[in-house]
Formats: structure tokens, C-alpha cells, sequence
DNA sequence: CCCCGATCTCTACGCCGTACAGTTATTTGT
DNA sequence: ACAAATAACTGTACGGCGTAGAGATCGGGG
């Protein structure tokens, strides 16, 4: 059929979209992230979501590294402060650390992500500059808050790794790995070193770490 | 070729072995994981590595999965604590935590897989172990053995974790994600924030930490 | 009106994990 | 001693992956 109306605006066989954002992107490699864990993140299937080509991504991100970068540092970018200006600076601390730590843990993957290899973005700037703003607000500054500043992400971050690493079935698994007679100590122990509220043992470790934090600052 | 002599022992043109054990497969995984970090590792170099076809390695651990956790765990379970009887426990622990700290980042891909997922055979029960045992040296047991030993493993994988996503270059790549005016105090820290002795780092965050937990336990 | 550059599609390559079906060497049962 | 069972390995194939390269299609500026 090559001589009939070639004027009308016939969507040609493949539809053409003009509109695909980074945002979009984004946004649904979020989802994929949230629903399905880093496995489910893949660029055909961030493409596929958007309605798009797999190529198509690579004019916004360059490459699935760059994609994944940019997702979660738009997750870490989301995590907000309390914004009540008069909360002592150590309560702030440890609820920021809370809502990050529940962040990460809430969409399998980013976490996994985060914990494993460099994210810098604005929103991980961003967040180092509200951990150094509060500690400010403590009267830690200088040398001091640059120590803090690493120990209270450390802690963070090792809360999400330890948090990863502690599938439901702990218990069981760590018993059986060895004869008994090897691990008696560990044995006595497995039921509390099982317990699984991340968050309190986040919260016991970043007080403890803040002492630390204050009596180094005198 | 029928009709010649059957009974030599001649190599018949595919090549088939009887001594490929799962601790050669593990050996050769380590190799590729410390060469070429986590991107390396993959099933069909593995069997590579052994002289052997993709599908043989499958005889001996079930999926790629396996192996990683097999690869991680003798990793773990071949640090050695300080063999002194007379060590003081937080010495032994902090040396510990340092030997472990370093021999997950000596093989770039091992620290990787492990911030990240259940890694949970022999060697780990038998660290957990270690870490209970020392304790005790201290007079930590009963619940607040659990805390402590809790806490240690958090600091630890959080310094991994912090190491692996700390780049040569954080400096230039923290500087300039946002304009300067949104971020002046991380930028009056950025020298000392970006100093890149991970080690220290740890053993700071590790003795305020056995602070609080020798504070908790009075 | 035409051309240009941005945006998107199509096709293809090489790598991946692994299912399935042989093939052979060793062990076991009698 | 020999057949049958089993364990250890090979060969082939499938579907999915990241992404290179070469068009196609379109809005907008000369």
C-alpha cells in the first residue's frame, strides 16, 4: 500500500514517545528495586516499564551503573530531617539515622546497593551536610565532628549490612554449621543473638557510639 | 579405530577427571573473586579455572549461590584470632575485628558479597564463637554478652560496608553535586572527612563502642 | 521549506546461569 | 568375574542480560 493518505497522522507501526524523563526512569527502576529486589533491576526491564525501547534508557543514564547510582541517591535524597529546630541534637541524630536505616531497608536492593559500592549524589551531600549541621548544633565542630560524622555513619551502615545478612531463619542455620560441642558459648547465646529488632540494636550501638562522641569532645 | 589395543590406557579426546573436589572449585573462586572483584566470579570461569565444563561445577554446589556463600565463609573462617592466652580481651577483640576488617578488603568482591546477604556456614558459627569466648575473658556474659557481641559485628561490617563505598575520589565527587551554598559545613570538613585510613576509623568507632559495652555491663 | 540534532527503534553480539540429556569411569551386588 | 547401578563429567541449548551501532522519526531554527 504505498499511495494512499500519507498526510494523516497514522501512528506508524511503533509508537514514538517524546516525553521519557530521567525522573521517569528513575522512578520506576525505584519500583522494580522496592518490588523485586536488585535482581528484579534490569535495563529491559526499567525499558519495558517506561513503555520504551531497552536503547531508549541509555539517552538519560549512560549506563546501569549510572542508573543505580542515581536511584538510590534519590532514595537517600528523600529521608528527611525532623524539622523542629529546638530537638537536642543527639535525638535528631538518631531519629535521622532511624528513618535512613528504615529507608534503605524498605526497598531490598537500594540497601544492598548502598552497602556495597560508592553512591555520591546530591542526595548523599545533602545528607552529610545535615549530619555535620547537627552535630554543629551539639557544639561538636572540627576535627571532632569529622570523627563523629564517620563513626555515626559506620554504625548506619553496618546496621543495614547486619540487617541484610540476618535472614529470618538465623537460628537455625548457625546451629548445625558445626558440631555443638564447638560452639558452646554460642549456643547459650543464640536465642538473644537471634532476636531480630534491627532497629533497637541500631539505636543501643548509636548511643553507645555518641557517648563516645561526647566524651572525645569533652 | 576399532580393532587395536583397548587395554592401554591411552587419554580417550575429551578428557575426564575424577579429583575435581569442591575445596579446588573454592580455591578458584577465591582467586577470581580477589583478581577481579564480584564481577569476575562467574560459573563458567570458575570452571575454567578448574579445566573443567560450566555444568561439572554444578555437581558439587547446587548454583552460583551456593558457591558465593561456600567462597565467603572460608574466607571468614581462615582468620585466626591472636593465639595468647594472656591478651586482654578488648585487645584480642579489637585485633580481631582488624584482621577480619582487612581480609574482607583484601578480596575485593568477598567484603562486597558479605555486607550484602546472609553468609552463614562453619566459619561464621565459628567467629561468632570466638567473638562469645572473648567476651567472656572480660566477664561480659548472659545478655550483655549478646549486646556486645552484636554491636561488634555492626561496627565491623559498617567499616566494610564504609570502605567499599569510599572511592579514591570521594573528595572531588562529594564537591560539586550541589552548589557550594548548600553545603558549607561538609565542604570545612571535606579534608578531614575524606582522609582514607579506614583502619583508624574503625578502631576508634570499635573502642567507643566497647566503652558503652563495658559501661552496660558495670 | 529544509535541514539538523535530539530522541527513540531495530538488530545483533557476547556473556551469563542453568536445565536436560547423553557418556564414561568407578563402585557395588551377587 | 561380571552385570547393574551410580557418580562424575561433557555437549547442547534456552532465555535473559548489558550495550554497541546503525537507522528511523520528529520538533524547531535557519
Amino acid at each position: 500500500m504505498p499511495a494512499t493518505s500519507r498526510t494523516t497522522t497514522t501512528t506508524p507501526p511503533t509508537r514514538r514517545r517524546r516525553d521519557l524523563s530521567l525522573d521517569e526512569i528513575v522512578d520506576r527502576a525505584i519500583d522494580l528495586l522496592r518490588d523485586g529486589g536488585e535482581a528484579a533491576l534490569s535495563m529491559r526491564r526499567v525499558a519495558d516499564a517506561c513503555g520504551v525501547t531497552p536503547m531508549a534508557i541509555y539517552h538519560h543514564v549512560g549506563n546501569k551503573e549510572g542508573l543505580l547510582n542515581l536511584t538510590v541517591d534519590r532514595v537517600i535524597g528523600a529521608i528527611l530531617p525532623d524539622a523542629e529546630p529546638d530537638t537536642p541534637w543527639r535525638t535528631r541524630l538518631v531519629e535521622f539515622g532511624c528513618a535512613f536505616r528504615r529507608a534503605l531497608l524498605d526497598h531490598p536492593g537500594v540497601g544492598a546497593v548502598f552497602v556495597r559500592r560508592p553512591i555520591i549524589g546530591p542526595g548523599f551531600a545533602r545528607t552529610t551536610e545535615l549530619i555535620f549541621e547537627t552535630l554543629a548544633r551539639g557544639g561538636i565542630t572540627g576535627a571532632a565532628a569529622a570523627e563523629a560524622a564517620d563513626a555515626f555513619v559506620l554504625v548506619t551502615m553496618g546496621s543495614v549490612a547486619n540487617d541484610l545478612s540476618r535472614p529470618p531463619d538465623v537460628r537455625e542455620r548457625l546451629l548445625g554449621q558445626v558440631p555443638d560441642a564447638e560452639t558452646p558459648r554460642m549456643i547459650g547465646q543464640i536465642d538473644a543473638y537471634a532476636h531480630r529488632d534491627g532497629e533497637a540494636r541500631y539505636r543501643r550501638a548509636l548511643e553507645w557510639m555518641l557517648d563516645g562522641v561526647e566524651r572525645a569532645a569533652r
